[in-house]
DNA sequence: GAGCACTGC
């Protein structure tokens, strides 16, 4: 049933039309002369693998409304496919389109075809990211992240103004592509003048196959070097352990090159790079060493190292290597060239989604056979590599899941139902997702959209709902920015949701974890963190955003800077909404608690009560948890309502402010419908407040 | 009394 294809179908009758097409002097764009360096560009395109399939592609995409195209790293696809596409007139005036996971690729493929077009970037050839649209009313050909497209579709459901969609990197199943995949789908119907052509690298082919009803695959060689693998005879109880040997073993027996250590996370990282140094310190005549931690949390110019050039020979002249010691960071956002060692020890950490108790949590666990293959990959860029694997060919084969699970299965769907129900999609359980998430996820999503007031009983979109949708935010911190307009906090709120949607703005290096804590006091707020979050964030704008007082108070930076350009566009969107941002000059104890009832009225799903025997207990899960130990707070309220769950050590509640009990059973009624919680001190108490309130 | 894989709008 499915039609399968490869490059080598091409025809000779069709190269020579093709090569009818190099002729031209001129920019059909430009209309002007093609420079030198056009010339220059295009023959490095014809060495690309994906350069021979021209014919084959446009014919399957001509005769067939989706293709599949999978290409490995070095086959060309994402910078050739596209502009094949938009040059072989398929698809009239309208635009191609081309959709990327991450902002940097959108942004930097951009660049590079703009450059091969011979065109300047943000006319012919444009991107469009967050925060930052290279796009004009020229543009033909726009690169993307999936998520920009998705925004695109809320406003204009049939995707009217592309004639091609190209999914690239589909065998990552991110949330939105996956989210793409069934749209698409539906959406495909009512535009037959649409094509979809679905790019990934190597994939689970018949399964994409038979979700995309048979589409035809065209197979596309990457270029790669080769890379040997290698297997433990016997399985590594210390992974750890395991890799500093094998680490130490290449630097000392293998010839030049650079090698490339993948583990979980940044503890383990800066652990590992000391015992490295250690190791390498007690072996003679061997080439210096440099050992580069890498992880996303590390500032910019830390992870520039990876870049630097290995060290020179040392005076006995033996060449040095840089060993980079890394996160799943460096298997698909950052490649580095050089490496010719990877070292896999097998493990990662992955997110985890328990709809029962509504907590997200990181857990190290087994990676895929699909990533054990990225990762080595990541050894063949510039010539033949290795890669250890420190683990058995048995298990490698046998125990390992041949991709990871698609991450709409291991996700809070909150924000997907919200996106689903604005693009019209009502019957979510019906939804095509090509992995279709557990009913128990759905019904958790729908019902705290039904508690914030997102959809009503029918499961409809309310107007609240619908505001919530466009806004680039958590459900939860969609509805307390919604909610401040009528507090008239909504200044202070903004704020409050900016930072709280980046990462942790207090630093604490272990240098000076002291000096940081003490730093952090000088924000603090008793009454809480959501407070004392807001007045880091005023204090940096009131220092003029200056990086400088930033790194003497302990501030993260970036995150500030991102809080910063987050909170700008909220404001413009809730100004589209028509309303207005104001901050208040003054802030007297009331004015505090119309904050917080915000806050309440976003997060009422969130509380937990001290017991009399002085743990805290969350209300309706009765979970005992700990505050975290981060907190501003210096005494122990009775209620208190929190930001996140966190399962580490221990089960700890994190970003923590003292409310009013009263305003749970005003602001949350249908929620502290008190009937329904359990016989315990927490309904006793409730029951007390109401009591109170009506008399 | 202590920990944060990685993305994205």
């Amino acid at each position: 049933m499915n039609k399968n294809f490869d490059s080598k179908d091409t025809s000779d009758g069709r190269k020579v039309k093709r090569s009818k097409r190099e002729e031209a002097k001129v920019n059909p764009w430009t209309h002007k002369d093609y420079s030198f360096k056009y010339f220059d560009i295009l023959e490095k395109r014809k060495e690309l693998p994906v350069y021979e399939a021209y014919e084959t592609l446009i014919d399957l995409v001509k005769e067939n409304q989706i293709v599949i195209l999978q290409g490995e790293t070095g086959s060309g696809k994402t910078t050739q496919v596209p502009q094949f596409l938009l040059e072989s007139g398929i698809g009239g005036d309208k635009n191609v389109a081309c959709t990327q996971p991450r902002r940097v690729a959108a942004m930097s493929v951009a660049k590079r075809v703009a450059e091969e077009m011979d065109v300047r970037l943000g006319e012919e050839v444009g991107y469009s990211i967050r925060f930052d649209d290279k796009t004009s009313a020229k543009t033909r050909l726009k690169y993307m992240t999936d998520g920009m497209l998705l925004r695109e579709a809320m406003v204009d459901p049939l995707l009217s103004k592309y004639s091609i969609i190209c999914l690239d990197e589909a065998h990552e199943r991110i949330l939105n592509t996956d989210i793409l995949f069934g749209l698409i789908k539906e959406v495909l119907p009512n535009r037959p003048d649409l094509k979809l052509v679905v790019m990934s690298a190597t994939m689970d082919a018949d399964k994409f196959q038979k979700y995309f009803e048979g589409a035809p695959l065209l197979d596309v060689p990457g270029r790669m070097y080769p890379v040997e693998i290698f297997y433990t005879e016997e399985p590594e109880e210390d992974y750890f352990a395991g890799a500093i040997k094998t680490i130490v073993q290449i630097h000392a027996f293998e010839e030049k090159g650079d090698i490339l250590l993948f583990l979980t996370g940044e503890e383990e990282i800066e652990n590992a790079c000391a015992e490295i140094k250690d190791e390498v310190k007690k072996l003679d005549g061997v080439g210096d060493l440099s050992v580069i931690p890498l992880y996303s949390s590390l500032p910019p110019a830390m992870q520039q190292r990876i870049f630097e050039d290995p060290p020179p020979r040392n005076k006995h002249g033996i060449e040095g290597r840089k060993c980079i010691v890394s996160t799943n960071i460096a298997e698909t956002s950052l490649t580095i060239d050089g490496i010719v060692y990877v070292v896999d020890p097998g493990f990662s950490k992955q997110k985890v989604y328990n709809p029962r108790l509504r907590i997200e949590s990181l857990l190290v666990s087994p990676i895929s056979k699909a990533s054990a293959k990225q990762r080595s990959g990541r050894a063949g860029r510039t010539k033949p590599g290795k890669c250890f694997r420190l683990y058995t060919e048995h298990s490698y084969k046998k125990e390992l899941d041949n991709n990871t699970i698609p991450e709409v299965l291991r996700s809070n769907l909150g924000q997907v139902v919200l996106t689903l129900k604005k693009l019209g999609i009502d019957d979510l359980v019906h939804f095509d997702f090509m992995d279709p998430p557990a009913p128990e996820t759905l019904m958790r999503a729908l019902e705290e959209l039904n508690y914030l007031g997102a959809l009503n009983d029918e499961g409809d979109l309310t107007k609240l709902g619908d505001e919530m949708s466009q806004l680039p935010l958590d459900p939860n911190l969609a509805k307390m920015l919604l909610d401040s307009v009528e507090r008239k906090c909504s200044g202070e709120i903004c704020s409050i949701v900016s930072v709280l949607s980046v990462p942790n703005v207090f630093m604490r290096p272990k240098e000076c974890i002291k000096k940081a804590d003490i730093a952090k006091s000088k924000f603090a707020h008793p009454d809480g963190d959501h407070l004392t979050l807001l007045n880091a964030f005023e204090n940096y704008k009131y220092n003029k955003e200056d990086q400088k007082w930033c790194w003497n108070n302990f501030i993260n930076f970036r995150s500030m800077k991102s809080a910063s350009s987050i909170r700008a566009q909220l404001v413009n969107q809730m100004n589209n909404f028509g309303y207005k941002i104001e901050l208040s000059p003054k802030r007297p104890k009331e004015y505090l608690d119309r904050i917080k009832k915000s806050i309440v009225s976003a997060f009422f799903m969130q509380v937990a009560h001290q017991e009399r025997a002085g743990h805290y207990m969350t209300v309706k899960d009765n979970k005992v948890v700990l505050i975290h130990p981060s907190t501003a707070i210096d005494h122990k309220p009775e209620w208190v309502l929190y930001h996140e769950f966190i399962l580490t050590s221990k089960n700890y509640i994190r970003t923590v402010s003292e409310i009013n009990p009263k305003w749970l059973l005003e602001i949350a009624p249908d929620y502290y419908d008190l009937e329904e919680f359990s016989n315990n001190e927490i309904k006793k108490k409730l029951l007390k407040i109401q009591k109170k309130m009506i008399s």
